[in-house]
DNA sequence: GGTTGCATGTAAATGGTTACATGATTGT
DNA sequence: ACAATCATGTAACCATTTACATGCAACC
């Protein structure tokens, strides 16, 4: 997806600013499915302007209303009428297969070469880390009031991460005692491995 | 991570040529967890190689002995000794958070704007892929000589994927209601949306 | 005879990140 | 007084994708 179509869909749930819209992709209902920054998103929304797939009413930030001050307008997106169907269009097209980095499991891949301390951690960190979002995404109320989609989107979310951080949780001691036994083999071990 | 560690993480596991490197990130045991190009490998390994971080043994590929051929040699690509500390320097730095991009679950959110065929066809269609997925996992051999990493990254993807595909296979059809449901309300709907 | 898989590489184009510049307000 | 949050925007830089060029062998 491209970034228009990021920020067509975000307005489509209702009018923002390019800011809002750039929280939308950080804290909001749509976090953990894409990413835009504000050198991506500012741009696109000028296009879109431009091709009138959205209208914005700009809202003056400077107190002193007299000179050129530098500071720029506050803008108020919304999406028209053929925002909306090119938002549609796009939905339609056959997405493209997920695309996932993870610096954390390309380390944890070579988990041997960390020190247990490390190994430590890089998993505990984790764990802490998926609790927050949960617990972010717990928190989320209103929820009845979002379409389908969006509610499916948020229990399935919840599902996946709940299952990794439980998976964590669960394997968390057997990888630590495996690693180590990978990294120092024992005498017992050599002998293993040399069969 | 920058495609450079990535071909130093998997050079670590064994010798392999560009073309192979290349692989494993789409089927081998890093898939999922990274992405990689030609485009981004050929140079990666190139400038990995002028600095010592891997060495590289080349081998003819073309019959004609001859005069110079086009066609380039295979180069059969090993990790030299600074290359496994720039690899071990790169493992401990803090991992930067995961990038997710799903234009699935971004389509998936507006599911009240696709038609019944097009949202069973989406869901089901990726049901399928996690199938496909979860497939070529489990029929994945030799896991056991693997180290503890490699074998944990396995097991955490096929927890996850596991958790995702039951997650869509016992809510599709709840979907399929609430979303027809959002995109023509009854009568008995609008009435409670003007409350 | 055509497609698929093996195999490397380059160049142009794309698209995005990062850093910077600016400035007001609110909380500590 | 300082940090954080709100708020927009530009430009340089970077990395990657995509398309192309080349060529052989195996399989159908």
């Amino acid at each position: 997806m491209d970034t228009r179509t990021l920020c067509l869909g975000v307005l489509n749930r209702g009018d923002a600013t390019g800011y809002e819209i750039k929280k939308s992709f950080e804290e909001g209902p749509l976090a953990h499915i894409h990413e835009a920054s504000f050198g991506a998103i500012y741009p696109a929304l000028t296009k879109l302007a431009e091709e009138g797939l959205v209208a914005y009413r700009a809202e003056p930030q400077s107190q002193r209303a007299d000179t050129r001050s530098k500071r720029p307008d506050k803008k108020h997106y919304s999406i028209t009428r053929s925002g909306e169907a090119a938002l549609e269009a796009a939905l339609v097209r056959q997405p493209r297969r997920d695309e996932v980095r993870s610096d954390f499991l390309f380390i944890l891949f070579f988990a041997h070469r960390l020190s247990p301390a490390e190994l430590t951690r890089l998993i505990d960190a984790r764990i802490a880390g998926y609790d927050e979002i949960l617990e972010r995404m717990q928190a989320c109320d209103r929820l009845a009031e979002r379409p389908a989609g969006e509610r499916f989107v948020h229990e399935f979310g919840l599902a996946v991460y709940q299952r990794a951080r439980a998976f964590l949780a669960d394997n968390r001691d057997r990888l630590l005692a495996e690693a180590a036994a990978d990294a120092a083999p024992t005498a017992a071990g050599r002998v293993a491995a040399a069969k």
